[in-house]
RNA sequence: GGCGACGUGGCCGAGUGGUUAGGCAGAGGUCUGCAAAACCUUGUACCCCAGUUCGAACCUGGGCGUCGCCUCCA
């Protein structure tokens, strides 16, 4: 019945116990919205969703906020580059996010602040960690000072002296530390800009997530998430801004973080160019066996793409649909009840998708046995965010008129004619299967 | 160099100190006019070397290999 949590921070699992059970806080990491999503943001996004899912269908109250970086170097230069405004560009990238989320059955999260709209909290943390110390002002840049937050380095588990010696030649010499990060920047020509104490400029990457996730839920949060490539720099800096700004910790309680998915054993990133939009990959393959795939493999581990995995997930898939909607009838309820606890119990070991597909797929070979139970897989199905879909009913009228014909052929014994028109409707599509309840047939 | 993860049967991929993961593919069988689907049976896996242990693929140490972060990145 408890849940348990793998957390980055003490790198272990922990029993889950937000601060104020039932209510749950989540503060998921956004994407920058200078481009379309790939596999690798929509692993992210799966394996968050089926969190919060898992943490909803224990009782918590689960509110989750994740943000648009829509203010970044990249977007800047893509937006001159398109001579487009950059609010152009970041909403067309918004929507295309949803687009892309949506179909993949990710819950919306309650809401989605952006940076660009929380400059009066971004300023005003700058302002609290000048006032404390945590920071310094040289000509219009504004950054944080690592010498004066001691904890630095628990997130990533980095030593500040090897991080030193091991840290490249920086070209900003208004830094005191090489490790120092910049909380605000100063306008270059020709950028967007927002006035603040230090004159007209922009936040800094990191800030902006600290300044929304407090601003959402106060100073300190249940869950924060994003992927491994934010362990270091950006969460282990939100840590000391928010813990330093607010001198509460730990800024959260619990921090998750997924792992990539990789194409040729290589991360998949836009900087490598090895990423397939999600865009390019709906045109091939449903989302819902996209998710599937995703969710095939535990969430912190890397998963590998390849176009054969994705079809071996279709006919399994496809399995489980078939036993879904051939035995209509409920499951014998010491049956259910049995398969669902196993089910619970794999989600509630650090939501190991992995190990509930195996109880799922062990009740469908049971109700396949028992030719009932098909709600069931439906159910256990629904809460890992999958249908389970039927194939549609909708036939072109003459391919059932050759369904029917078929089924008279074979009425009456005339196989060279029911064969025939086997062949006629696979190549239409459509396979004729027969079974003890009758015809049945199913689209290739 | 520092930190982290990983190395499981043909492929993918969970997990555990001694008992079946699961999926896909393959083989045999049941069913079927033949197929298809489904079901049953089947594979005796855990990188290498030491150590701890009654017992290790699972713990410890060492080695080899792969990947990630250390710069923007889900």
């Amino acid at each position: 019945m408890s849940v348990y949590v793998y957390n980055t921070l003490t790198q272990q699992k922990e029993l889950f116990e937000p601060w104020a059970p039932p209510q749950v806080h989540m503060y998921v990491c956004g994407v920058t919205v200078y481009d379309h999503c790939h596999l690798g943001h929509a692993r992210a996004y799966a394996a968050f969703d089926l969190v919060r899912r898992h943490l909803e269908y224990r009782g918590y109250r689960v509110t989750h906020v994740q943000n648009f970086t829509d203010v970044d170097d990249k977007i800047i230069a893509r937006a001159q580059e398109l001579g487009v405004a950059h609010e152009e560009l970041t909403r067309t990238y918004e929507d295309a996010y949803f687009a892309a989320m949506d179909a993949l059955g990710v819950n919306r999260a309650q809401d989605y602040p952006r940076a660009t709209q929380s400059m009066p909290q971004i300023i005003a943390m700058i302002v609290r960690l000048l006032d404390q110390g945590y920071a310094y002002e040289v000509n219009g840049s504004v950054y944080f000072s690592i010498a004066h937050y001691a904890p630095y380095g628990q997130l990533s588990k980095r030593d500040r002296k090897q991080m030193e010696a091991g840290a490249r030649v920086e070209v900003d010499t208004h830094k005191k530390d090489p490790l120092d990060f910049v909380l605000w920047k100063p306008q270059k020509a020709g950028e967007p800009a927002w006035d603040s104490p230090w004159g007209l400029g922009r936040p800094g990457w990191h800030i902006e997530c600290s300044a929304m996730a407090t601003a959402a839920f106060g100073p300190r949060i249940d869950i924060h998430a994003g992927g491994q490539d934010l362990i270091f720099p950006h969460h282990e800096n939100e840590i000391a801004q928010s813990e330093a700004a607010t001198g509460q910790k730990p800024f959260a309680k619990y921090w998750l973080h997924n792992g990539f998915v990789t194409l040729d054993k290589q991360k998949m990133s836009k900087s490598l160019g090895n990423v397939f939009t999600l865009r390019e990959l709906y045109q091939r393959y449903d989302p819902n066996l996209l998710r599937f795939f995703l969710l095939r493999v535990h969430y912190r581990h890397p998963i590998h793409f390849s176009t054969t995995q994705i079809e071996e997930d279709a006919a399994a898939l496809k399995r489980l649909s078939q036993a879904a909607h051939e035995f209509t009838q409920p499951a014998p309820e010491a049956m259910h009840a049995e398969f669902q606890a196993q089910f619970d119990a794999a989600l509630d070991d650090d939501f190991n998708s992995t190990e509930a597909m195996a109880v799922l797929f062990n009740a469908c070979r049971e109700v396949n046995k028992l030719k009932k139970g098909g709600p069931l897989l439906s159910k256990l199905a629904k809460q890992l965010g999958l249908d389970l879909p039927k194939e549609e009913s909708t036939l072109d009228p003459r391919i059932l008129e050759l369904l029917k014909q078929r089924a008279q052929a074979r009425a009456e014994k005339n196989f060279m004619e029911s064969d025939r028109l086997r062949d006629l409707l696979k190549q239409r599509g459509v396979l004729a299967k027969d079974t003890p309840q009758g015809q049945k047939w199913e689209r290739v």
